[in-house]
RNA sequence: GCGCCCGUAGCUCAACUGGAUAGAGCAUCGGCCUUCUAAGCCGAGGGUCGCAGGUUCGACUCCUGCCGGGCGCGCCA
């Protein structure tokens, strides 16, 4: 049976005596989702404040306080009730304090759900469609797509962790102006390549607005590599379809290349152009025309998403050329998910797009679908700075940074952290200098300090041969300083920071609840000796005379369960965000201590 | 012009979607090492939550209007 987190046990106790108070018609009745439990802001408050009485008050026509004190009568105490103590405060909270055993009582929770702590059980939610990433297959991956590629898979770790069922997908846009463009630059390379063998090949124009980056002239010599002459003097040349696969294979295998190495991966790379060929694009047009969504005019045709869903005007999806436009092939992949029986399509897109959400949720509405289903995670801009200045970047036309320079020069776990440091609405300003450097300022740096702290002590108390009892609950109880109660207070809430930033679809909430974790960890550490004069271990200075007899190891045992769980936690939330959690940290050469002068 | 997003400490930002005295980090200043990793910790200063109204027991949070910033408004993707 799965153990409640310390919130949902309070939520339950407070919805058992709002249901009796209800029964005897006193308060209205009201679900058990719409009781706010949230932890108090403030120690002096209690660990956890609820607001039901303000709730209830109005519609039962009793002042706010009156209802509380009828609630706060109810609630059980003593005995085996975790409630220790449960008062109203202000204009009709409910402040409750659970009983140090109960926290204590978590610490054997933790330990024995190990890497599932914060897990929830597979249960009856969504089953999501998660597209991400999504880039164009005509280059490297930018280092702006890289906060995509983080965050998409970091919500995919946190949904699957959470219950959700997830399929990732990644959709290649392999059928449009964008790989001709790319098939007729690799061309012109590829001509280049043949005429440095044979003078006698003539010169391709370069054509305008092609790409110009010098993968574009790996790419031509390596088919030139490849088939040789071929394709000299064909015309006209994206229509050579061997050249344009060609291309399109090099740069998504770039770009798998670059995903790989960032650790993300997909379920499902869909094609763009398998939609067209398995007719999956006419059809999709052919349902929205016998919906009567369609209409032809100035030699086009045109989905009415004015009527549809407030879009300001409607948008071709046949061009007059014939050829379907993006938007329509897009309609048809989103139609085809659904088909597929996924609950919620969730995409992530770059906040430039945000147009086109109202287009998708139009053709959604088109085809009888909530457009609600269809959920759009947009992300803002990353800019990039070196030691606060901005990164100068597109001095030669085609030259940018790319996803891989950012990870060669800072790490996957620094670049991972730093895309899942803001939320996604919110501008990200990446400052190379900070993310690479070896020290505490740099903030997955100190998380990871933090982790490997911990397992520094477990290392360290295993060469002393420090006793280690199992997890019992009079191990439990050594555990008493207000700082262990809090920290211990905080790996219990993991599990509902877990749900809470799921439902939200927000997984850089994980990275504030580990940093936060590993400061006041690293606080205790200190605090210990300085203000409580102790260690968890024992100091060369205590190893005197028959100290192993002196020493208490029960304590010491009980706070390296603690450690265990502190280190446990950590690692639990950094592998939601693809980061890793290393057992110690190189020590820098490069940081020396200042002398006195 | 219309639409979407954003304005919070010098800078960068922040879970509990309307709750109690608005919190961090960085930067600044002042403390703490014969060290379980000082690769650390403690403390101080710093705010009319862009402005003005409204909704209500209560607003940084919701609504309206303004001001400022970003993005979008293709038969591109």
């Amino acid at each position: 049976m799965r153990q409640l987190s310390a919130r949902e046990t309070v939520r339950e106790i407070l919805a058992k005596v709002v249901g009796e108070l209800a029964a005897e018609g006193l308060v209205g009745v009201v679900p058990i989702d719409s009781i706010a439990v949230e932890r108090a802001k403030r120690p002096e408050h209690g660990d956890f404040a609820s607001n039901v009485a303000l709730v209830l008050a109005k519609p039962a026509g009793k002042p706010p306080r009156t209802v509380a004190e009828a609630i706060v009568a109810r609630l059980p105490r003593g005995g085996s009730s975790p409630i220790a103590e449960a008062s109203v405060a202000g204009p009709g909270f409910i402040n409750v304090r659970l009983h140090p055993t109960f926290w204590q009582g978590m610490l054997s929770a933790i330990l024995a759900a190990g890497d599932d702590w914060g897990r929830s059980p597979a249960r009856n939610a969504p089953k999501i469609l998660l597209e991400y990433v999504s880039v164009n297959p005509t280059g490297p991956m930018h280092f702006a797509h890289g906060r995509h590629a983080a965050v998409g898979d970091a919500l995919a770790r946190l949904l699957r962790f959470a219950g959700y069922p997830v399929t990732c997908e990644f959709y290649v846009n392999d059928a449009g102006n964008q790989v001709q463009m790319l098939a007729q630059s690799v061309w012109t390379r590829y001509m280049d390549a043949a005429r440095a063998a044979d003078p006698a090949v003539p010169a391709a124009d370069f054509p305008e607005n092609g790409y110009k980056g010098e993968y574009v002239r790996d790419f031509g010599r390596a088919l030139f590599a490849r088939d040789g002459a071929r394709w000299v003097g064909v015309a006209p040349p994206a229509d050579i379809e061997p050249v344009r696969s060609f291309a399109i294979a090099q740069a998504l295998g770039m770009i798998r290349a670059t995903l790989e190495r960032f650790d993300v991966t997909f379920d499902l790379w869909q094609s763009e152009r398998a939609l067209h060929e398995a007719g999956d694009v006419a059809e999709t047009l052919a349902a929205l025309e016998a919906k009567g969504y369609i209409d032809r005019h100035d030699d086009a045709v045109w989905l009415r998403t004015t009527a549809l869903w407030g879009d300001d005007k409607d948008r071709v999806v046949v061009k007059s050329d014939g050829l379907p436009t993006y938007l329509l092939a897009d309609i048809a992949y989103h139609r085809k998910k659904l088909a597929r029986g996924f609950d919620e399509l969730c995409d992530i897109w770059g906040s430039d797009h945000h147009g086109h959400i109202a287009r998708m949720q139009a053709a959604l509405k088109a085809f009888g679908e909530d457009p609600a289903r269809l959920r759009v995670i947009l992300i803002q801009i990353v800019s990039l700075l070196r030691d606060g200045k901005p990164v100068a970047m597109g001095k030669r036309e085609g030259e940018f940074v790319t996803l891989d320079d950012v990870v060669a020069e800072v790490g996957r776990d620094a670049t991972r952290y730093f895309y899942l440091m803001r939320r996604h609405d919110t501008p990200l300003e990446f400052d190379l200098e900070v993310a690479k450097r070896q020290s505490l300022d740099n903030p997955v740096y100190y998380v990871q300090y933090g982790h490997a702290r911990c397992a520094a002590l477990v290392r360290r108390a295993a060469e002393l041969e420090a006793p280690r009892p199992p997890m019992s609950t009079e191990l439990a109880a050594e555990l008493v300083l207000p700082e262990e109660l809090a920290i211990l207070r905080r790996l219990a809430d993991f599990p509902d920071y877990v749900a809470d930033a799921a439902a939200a679809r927000e997984p850089q909430r994980l990275t504030t609840y580990v940093s936060e974790l590993a400061g006041e960890f690293q606080s205790y550490y200190t605090r210990l000796q300085k203000v409580h004069d102790d260690t968890i271990l024992p100091q060369e200075r205590h190893r005197t005379g028959d100290w192993r007899a002196g020493w208490n190891w029960h304590k010491t045992a009980a706070r390296l369960c603690w450690v265990e769980a502190i280190a446990q936690v950590m690692r639990n939330a950094l592998g939601l965000l693809g980061v890793s959690a290393p057992e110690s940290m190189p020590r820098s050469a490069t940081i020396t201590k200042e002398d006195d002068s």
